[in-house]
DNA sequence: CATGCAAATGTAATAGTATTACACTGGATG
DNA sequence: CATCCAGTGTAATACTATTACATTTGCATG
């Protein structure tokens, strides 16, 4: 679990659902967790889940429209990230490589495209689950 | 506009609006354009997308939840696709490098991941649209 | 032609995801 | 104190997608 600091109550409660879910959750999963706490809306959800992806704490994934805390200590420095995520399971592996951001990169510059943020998420089943 | 043989009534329809669009539409956008043509529940339209999905004659974009008819000609032929979406236009570019797929199927080679749907989106502003 | 099956369709209801709008709080700043 | 601003609470609404069930259509087969 990376630096939580700086973090509000709401944003703190939402960010420490993600990183012990070990996993994807919804944003009505989390409300749901949270309701004890006394989340009544799912406004108070997707407002937290905004300020941690800003800060790389939290990536959402949207190809299932689920969110999952950021697995990399040192994730704010690596920049294009993909994921794959086992459909059978749900546990999702987090995949930094220069080489998948470089060839996306000389498209872009070659087609003046200006990249402000990039999905990349690989579905199917992990090793565990194939079979 | 790709062989559009073998295709339903609904299906055509879908995969015209989608054609003549030039763009990304979501499916309800698709059954409001279709409503004069008899369509009347958003079913219809997932249906007949499904089918042509499979088909390879239209994509789903993940991040924007749309739809959009096929680019390439050959694109059965291609395996990876990625997209760049200009956000501020929502014009849609389909990038096919074989340089992309690599370093992801390395990735799943070596973790022994069995990929079957990879999305990649870059969203951003096209050349026409920054500044 | 008649029968039977599979794919496609029509329709309603429901589930799941995300945003808009407005009111209020508390602390920082001058 | 007056002002500002980020965060919060709440309700209502909009947008996206699926489940369930009835019906029709096209086509292969006897
Ligand atoms: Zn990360
Ligand atoms: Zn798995
Ligand atoms: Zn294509
Ligand atoms: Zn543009």
């Amino acid at each position: 679990m990376k630096q939580a600091a700086n973090l509000t109550k709401n944003q703190s409660l939402v960010y420490s659902t993600l990183s012990d879910a070990g996993g994807p959750l919804s944003a009505y999963s989390i409300l749901d967790v949270l309701r004890d706490e006394g989340f009544r809306a799912p406004l108070q959800v997707y407002r937290a889940l905004e300020k941690l992806q800003e800060q790389g704490l939290v990536h959402r994934l949207e190809s299932i429209n689920a969110f999952v805390a950021c697995a990399d200590p040192g994730c704010s420095g690596h920049g294009t990230i993909a994921f794959a995520i086992c459909d059978t399971c749900g546990q999702v592996d987090e995949i930094s490589r220069t080489a998948i951001e470089k060839p996306l990169r000389a498209w872009t510059t070659s087609n003046e495209f200006e990249a402000e943020k990039t999905a990349i998420e690989i579905r199917g089943k992990c090793r565990e689950c194939k079979d």
